[in-house]
DNA sequence: TGACAAATCTACTAACTCGTATTATAATTT
DNA sequence: AAATTATAATACGAGTTAGTAGATTTGTCA
């Protein structure tokens, strides 16, 4: 959804070619280590805006170089953009995969929890290592808000692995629970209340 | 990727039919609210199970209701699953559709960024709150799993609050920095450095 | 009391959107 | 020739929307 968005915004502050896109997109995101998105992606997706009116391919300029199909925004598109401010970013879906490997992990006969804990805690270090590093070698005077975003990230891995203890100190507690199990619902009308 | 392999997981207890999977998934994660899957999900991610060999149909029942599709995980499927158990789950890609949609109000004529975070912070307090609330409803006794995921929320609201509040404050500052513009990289071999 | 409508669960399907993977190509420069 | 940018097509996987159709239970009214 955001790429969508993101093609929007940028072709709000001027037209733009489809690889000059993928390029700020990026820039904006700080590096493709954060956010790689594909040329296919922003292709597809400039497609279906246009699709949908809100974008139009304005020109195709060859100069030398192989064709490029600029592209610009429509009112519409400056429509569904201001909308998209007016909005909070939805719930970032919870989706824990994590939580249900673990989960899974207990319930599976030959799984064993500790090293799922153990091999998500290491990749969980690795990680913050890797991000702390970049935030040490970013330059606070051209790329505050990268340095913002990395942040952000160092934030949640801490509580990520912060997290993992208080599981791990509790795993025998929640091992002695039985498996949740599908709650079996009354079939037919419901009775009036 | 992960209604995927919970589905061999939960195969790998015994075999089920797709309803029972769709059942059997949301106890596990604690109810539609924190994971809502769609059957039209199962069915689909069961096709190309089967398609995989990971799972097979192992009967059809018919017991006067509507046909029941047996599935069963195979011997592939359980290796398949193991080396999901021994893997870290994958980085969690920061994908940020927040910052992008911050980073874009700066950037673009009209918007305003500071109601972009207004905005937000609301919906994350709104949210901060209906977890507690599910929280301090949830059993101990029996729900210890989904208490802890429910933990796992709020500290990653907490963190995104203070990351805004953080942001907040370095707004204008990082206003004040042109934004990051893609370098503009010459077309052909690059020179030899 | 018995027919029937209302509501809901069970089980599954079709068609779509968004995003990724893979591959191909032309142009440009070293 | 090799490397690299610029551009795009095809196909697939994940996930959503919006259903179908039968089974089961409850309410209601003649």
């Amino acid at each position: 959804m955001s790429v969508r968005f993101a093609i929007l915004g940028l072709l709000a502050q001027r037209p733009r070619h489809g690889y000059e896109l993928r390029a700020a997109f990026e820039a904006l995101v700080g590096g493709e280590e954060n956010w790689d998105v594909k040329p296919a992606q922003i292709y597809t997706t400039l497609d279906r805006l246009e699709e949908s009116g809100l974008v139009t391919e304005e020109a195709v300029e060859q100069e030398g170089g192989p064709e490029k199909r600029i592209y610009a925004i429509t009112p519409a598109g400056r429509a569904e953009l201001e909308s998209w401010f007016a909005t909070s970013v939805g719930s970032e879906h919870q989706r824990d995969e994590f939580f249900v490997k673990l989960m899974l992990s207990l319930a599976v006969d030959g799984a064993n929890p500790y090293k799922v804990i153990q091999t998500q805690r290491a990749a969980l270090y690795q990680r913050l290592h890797d991000v702390t590093l970049q935030r040490q070698r970013a330059d606070p005077q051209t790329e505050l808000a990268h340095i913002l975003l990395l942040d952000k990230t160092v934030m949640h891995l801490e509580a990520d692995l912060r997290w993992l203890d208080m599981v791990e100190a509790r795993l025998d507690e929640v091992r002695r629970q039985p498996l949740p199990q599908p709650e079996v619902k009354p079939r037919g009308r419901p009775r009036r209340r």
